[in-house]
DNA sequence: ATAGTTAATGACCGGCCGGTCAGCAAGGAT
DNA sequence: ATCCTTGCTGACCGGCCGGTCATTAACTAT
């Protein structure tokens, strides 16, 4: 009699086949995902799993949200709470910070924005909001900090933070593609935030 | 009685079913574009390019090829060629061929390789081979040159030319994804050659 | 116990798409 | 003209996969 054949577990669902998506979505890409085999991963039927989402689609922004968003939080909060100086901040924090992005689940997310955006504009849409403005903006804010600090000078750096995000991006690109051959991507990170640092300082 | 249904125009066939590939992965990415439509595009019948390309794959890796091979072979011509000091070459030939990647058919192909490498391990080698390192020592050689000539000081950056083409390939990426939304990368990727100049000079 | 609710199953369907092939017609040779 | 080669067509197939639904069985209330 022991063991039920299967167990209501309504509350706990979502979450787990958000990562059981992730990581089929991490192995074969979007497309290649059978819906069938994320299913699987999450110990369900595909039937349940429409229960719970209504397409495929909407199970990829699903994945995309849960994993995006609450690194922005976690760097907004950090950025507010902190009494280091702009300098300290950008060597510390948030250079742990860019060094941990490649090779986490927001490295999948790059690629899989990259592999998709096309078809979904409204998740790019969201993207942008959620993660890109609001990411840029914090950048910002600690340059801007630490010129009224007298710490930096005003460059083009505080009209393009873009710049100080590009090699993590790279970074994230270069270790999906080529894994295996060797780059230091914490070194490259560092040695441009030093850069920028020697740039930018007054 | 005029126009015969179809011309034979072997020679010709292959460049135009590439172009016409090029075009339609540029739009829906590879695993959503229909052979069929690349058929179309390309004025022929999909059997037709089932005689010049064994498989969908072979096509995209013929596509591939074809974009990416000519603008390496054309970077280090222009090196080898060139009589400028290091710092004039970064500055002139060097940026103008990095402001030229975003959104020429380089971007797209990236975008490509992004989504699609972990399912072609035989084209990242291929692509590594050809183009990732042949590019990453034309960068090296170009930086000690410069070295030798005593413009530069040996820093990081010899060994990590990676610096030098990061804000390259973030700029394909936002491109992709951000089309719309302003970011000037010309003048992004100007600003970090700036700033590598900067760092590196004696 | 019993009945009612609903989480969960899994067999099924329809259409889409990569790849094939029998035949056709354009060009060349004689 | 006539035949031969071969570039080219387009109808076709098979299987894969996103999405559905009738049914079942785990829980809840009484």
């Amino acid at each position: 009699m022991a063991e039920p054949r299967y167990r209501r577990r309504k509350e706990d669902r979502p979450d787990e086949i958000t990562a059981a998506a992730l990581s089929a979505f991490a192995e074969n890409g979007y497309a290649a995902t059978r819906v069938e085999e994320v299913a699987k991963r999450a110990g369900i039927s595909k039937g349940l799993l429409y229960l719970y989402f209504k397409t495929k689609e909407e199970l990829f922004k699903a994945v995309i949200r849960s994993v995006v968003i609450p690194r922005v939080d976690a760097l907004e909060l950090a950025l507010d709470q902190s009494t280091l100086s702009a300098e300290a901040f950008l060597r510390g924090p948030m250079l742990q910070f860019m060094q941990g992005i490649p090779g986490s689940p927001v490295g999948i997310v790059v690629r899989l924005m990259i592999a998709e955006a096309h078809r979904h504009p409204d998740l790019v849409d969201y993207y942008w909001q959620n993660v890109v403005s609001r990411g840029l903006a914090a950048l910002q804010r600690i340059l801007d900090r630490g010129v009224e600090n007298g710490e930096f000078r005003r460059t083009a750096v505080n009209e393009l933070p873009h710049l100080l995000i590009a090699p993590v991006i790279f970074s994230v690109i270069w270790k999906l593609l080529f894994e295996n051959r060797s780059l230091d991507t914490d070194r490259l990170i560092e040695c441009h935030i030093d850069m920028i640092l020697n740039d930018i300082k007054a």
